[in-house]
DNA sequence: ATTATCTATAGATCTATAGATAATGC
DNA sequence: ATTATCTATAGATCTATAGATAATGC
């Protein structure tokens, strides 16, 4: 359910907030650390929430991960998704959705860190940014403006690329954030076969302000 | 130490032998699950070594899982470094590089299973594939066959799309790995700035035999 | 009346260590 | 004599559940 029905009373509401509660509790865990072998325990205390309680709602550690990754995943992908609404040209949505992603490890640190740590295996996931460049990635080759073979290997090299800029920026947090985004989206376009100079220059464009 | 020396006696290679079997060990399960809050128990009787024996060599499960990775990166290193040794063209080296990894896949499931898990942290390791892959680009930038203004990027790039075309593999097995491989290769030419045409034809070449 | 939450706890499991045993060095 | 390995175990921790409590629906 992409997006469920709102809880309908009292009940279901307060019931919704304790599993919410549960799921910041594990993507801050998953931000922080990324050791899942924290306990259950930790993560109701957390989460401010009766041990028993976790049982209500998950059946075991691992599945409140995955439901956390996937909610960040969703929250990723639609805070992008509104940022590029109004851009049409494929080349500038990739990269913008390059520098975007990037510039969101400061703006919503705690997504990217648990992407950064879950993300590899969510690279061709139905939620999250993978349909959406799909999506991009198919235009681009339909008007000629990419030329790739397989858009599943692009799509690959365009995940796991962003995953090591934000690995990088963990290991050298004094460099330049934003310049080494920029750097990235032009590989990337020249990758997709956008020529270089033209590259280069979508590459620094000014980003799309916010709604 | 990147080669320690050979154990003196009897004594030290029995001592080196029950540490290498619990390497062993913890390189199996991050291979399997990667799930590395199995019990020290079962690790040392997958190893086949007495339990209080695991204390002598490692302080920690996690420094025990830090040295697999760490070992696994050098065998990787080394098994490439092999296969690449007449090669000079920094372009080939990298296509190479690429498609070997890929291929490594089938011949060396356990190592690339590891680097799969935990390779993201090290992609700017001083074990491993980075140095030499460094080492490539750096060549290619001053002999004008690659373009990129920061080394370290393309690096993160060439890193990070490796791993998703590895993980690609594990959640499409069907696809056929040799192409996928090739594919994967020309896009990273192409991104470094080899010309469209040039990037196919590398691509493409026959791998170098072994040793 | 129903349902989720919370507290308490039994039983299982896990870690770290102590002490006995076995193998080698000199 | 020295040193690593192995076995046994104490103490800590963790999971899953049972039963009591609190909140809401109708």
């Amino acid at each position: 359910m992409p997006t469920s029905a709102p809880p309908a009373n009292r009940f279901e509401r307060r019931r919704a907030a304790t599993r919410q509660a549960l799921i910041r509790a594990a993507r801050q865990i998953l931000a922080e650390t990324g050791d899942t072998s924290v306990s259950i325990q930790a993560i109701a205390d957390r989460a401010d929430v009766g041990f028993g309680s976790f049982y209500n709602h998950f059946e075991s550690k691992a599945a409140l991960f995955d439901e956390a990754v996937i909610d960040a995943l969703d929250e990723y992908g639609r805070a992008i998704d509104e940022r590029l609404a109004g851009v049409d040209d494929p080349a500038e949505r990739v990269a913008f959705g390059v520098r975007l992603s990037a510039a969101m490890a400061d703006t919503h640190p705690e997504i990217m860190r648990v992407l950064r740590h879950r993300g590899l295996g969510h690279i061709h996931s139905e939620r999250g940014l993978s349909p959406r460049a799909l999506g991009d990635l198919e235009t681009g080759k339909a008007s000629g403006r990419f030329t790739v073979s397989d858009s599943a290997i692009a799509l690959s090299a365009l995940g796991g690329s962003l995953l090591a800029l934000l690995d990088l920026r963990l290991h050298q947090p004094r460099r330049d954030s934003e310049e080494a985004a920029r750097s990235m989206a032009e590989l990337m376009l020249r990758m997709l076969g956008v020529p270089a100079d033209e590259a280069r220059d979508i590459a620094h464009r000014p980003l799309p302000a916010h709604g």
